[in-house]
DNA sequence: TGGGTGTAGATTGTCAACAATCTGCAGATG
DNA sequence: CATCTGCAGATTGTTGACAATCTACACCCA
């Protein structure tokens, strides 16, 4: 029960690396515990997508490609322009100050260059967004969609530029959501789904296809 | 990794009634293996959505409050038409005739009073329209959200009046995919799958809420 | 009689050992 | 020299046993 949420935290922080094994002892001593626990852990991270099972060979931490990941955005797509166009109609003018506060945690960590709050807080401000929308079921399934983007790892060569961009992508989307326009919040939130992808696609070209040396590699 | 496809099976069909408690020794005794297996299959149909877990308490099969398939509903409407509009892209003539002798299987089935294998094929239907759409992360998501709307046992007392015109709107969705009209059949689509929320309220009311008997139930 | 309490049985959580399968390498063979 | 074969070690799949926890019922007491 325990060992799952610590293995999915490994996982999503890349501690383990994507595409790489996971051997039952070698996690079961990790963890201190026995091989038991470590297999129903497995069984129910390869349901949540962060591993992958191969019958009699062993787990792998899952590799999305740049086709599964290009599904993934275009299905978040049209979740978040449902969910923006919900959230429209729930959010208190609290729940749009928490939101604008958390742009501005987003653009106070790219005036400083730390990417990695950058980051986390657009998570976050995503994650707030769907959850607003009020859809238990929708945020357990757009949680599941951005654990598994997570497992595509990109160059990430986030230059400043792009995150301004994105920054005034936000900023359009909550001052709809602020004066009620939630068809328009909808749009503006699958426009900006559409152009991260279009963002995560000029990241993968110059790095072009995964090396191998990341695939099968030996851990834990 | 069988357990798990024969527990899931016997959830799907009912034949473990929902909210029953499935007892590890009895599961394992009934698949004539040990509780080992059993456990990893609990888990795995944990994080599908099939079963749910307490602590020391056991698992229990899932039950789906109406609120919940509500969510669900609203979910599968903004999905399929999705769907439907990227099926209209990509459906082959061929495709569009073997839709239509799903929705003539369905008709027939109608007419003779078969209520199960009507089910089926309106399943099956859904499926190969989302399917047709080439999104296979929509496909895994779609299927686990049909998964648990069975999960969710409705009085089922469908009269054949509301499949007559459920059969109606299923031709029409063809009629726009053969003809190209993408926005047209997604539209179409995601207004069927409310209309089928609107009648599952409709079938629920009688009923009201569900009955005491059928919560924790032993069974296996 | 109603309610709290303790205990026996059942059930779940964990572990270590055994069987089945795979992997890598050395040696044979053409 | 390349390829096939077979074995040794490692790894996964499964099992039965033990510890921890929960459940249900009998019992006690006010």
């Amino acid at each position: 029960m325990l060992a799952q949420r610590e293995l999915e935290r490994m996982i999503l922080s890349g501690e383990l690396a994507v595409g790489s094994k996971l051997n039952e002892n070698g996690v079961a001593r990790m963890l201190g515990i026995s091989r038991g626990p470590v297999r129903e852990a497995f069984r129910a991270l390869e349901a949540a997508g962060l591993v992958r099972l191969e019958k009699n060979r062993g787990v792998f931490v899952r590799q999305i490609g740049v086709a599964e990941a290009d599904e993934i955005y275009e299905l978040r797509a049209v979740l978040d322009e449902y969910a923006g166009r919900l959230a429209t109609e729930q959010a208190s003018p609290l729940d749009v100050a928490d939101l604008r506060a958390r742009i501005d945690r987003m653009e106070r960590a790219v005036a400083s260059g730390d990417l990695d709050t950058y980051h986390d807080a657009n998570l976050g401000f995503h994650d707030r967004l769907v959850e607003l929308a009020g859809n238990a079921k929708m945020l357990a399934l757009y949680r599941r969609l951005v654990n598994e983007l997570s497992l595509h790892r990109r160059a990430t060569l986030d230059q400043s530029g792009i995150l301004a961009v994105s920054l005034g992508e936000h900023r359009a989307i909550v001052d709809c959501i602020g004066s009620g326009q939630a068809a328009a919040a909808g749009r503006l939130l699958r426009d900006h789904v559409l152009a991260s992808r279009e963002r995560m696609h000029q990241n993968v070209r110059p790095g072009q296809a995964v090396p191998l040396t990341t695939r099968d590699r030996q851990s834990a």
